[in-house]
DNA sequence: TCTTCGATTGTCT
DNA sequence: GACAATCGAAGAA
């Protein structure tokens, strides 16, 4: 049961929140690879000075003005790929960063894409991830309610407030206060 | 266990 | 030409 685009059209900490606890799947010729959303990032607007969207609209953050439910995928660091959903209307820039799953679907596909490595590592951080489900570019500006594309999410498990932890942002260290000790993360306690 | 640092390239000024 | 919403190896303690 993929989630409906209304789910997109809220404040962007509130999507960022209840992302925890479902299903992000990426459909690899008909497999399906993928797993439970443990921990998720807001980046809200233009005036928020951690998000990319801050110098404005450019051809790299355009995504990020379509309308919610989309997926924002981009390149950093030289090697890195990163997976947003974007939130709110058309026009204002909003996305949640993807950091981290419990992959659930898949596993043998995973294992491949990061061999060598711990369980508890295979997805723990925003560049494994997409790294696990061989999420690229090719993906920016997919359609996450679309019941026919190769990337959604899915209704899953309720989190309750007692399991979430919340915390500033991550790798964000030359973003000026405010935006720096935003609470703007959540990370749900496994168990 | 903790800290430092190199990898590597697209994007923006 | 600078630097990035990161990762993992290597070295110190």
């Amino acid at each position: 049961m993929i989630l409906p685009r209304d789910f997109y059209f809220r404040p962007v900490q509130s999507v960022a929140r209840d992302l925890l606890g479902k299903r992000l799947t990426h459909l690899i010729s008909g497999q399906r690879v993928g797993g439970i959303i443990v921990e998720a990032e807001a980046y809200d607007g233009e005036q928020d000075l951690a998000c990319h969207a801050r110098v404005g609209k450019t051809e790299r953050n355009k995504v990020m003005y379509s309308q919610g439910g989309h997926a924002y995928v981009y390149f950093t660091y030289g090697m890195h790929w990163m997976l947003n959903c974007v939130t709110g209307e058309t026009g204002y820039p909003s996305a949640v960063l993807i950091r981290a799953i419990a992959p659930t679907d898949g596993l043998e596909f995973i294992s491949v894409q990061r061999p060598n490595v711990q369980e508890k590592q295979l997805c723990n951080g925003p560049a494994k991830l997409t790294k696990a489900l061989a999420i690229t570019g090719e993906l920016n500006g997919s359609d996450l309610c679309d019941p026919d594309g190769a990337l959604f999410i899915e209704q899953g498990e309720a989190i309750s407030d007692n399991n979430i932890r919340i915390t500033p942002r991550i790798g964000i260290q030359t973003t000026p206060e405010p935006w720096l000790s935003k609470p703007w993360r959540f990370v749900a306690t496994l168990s």
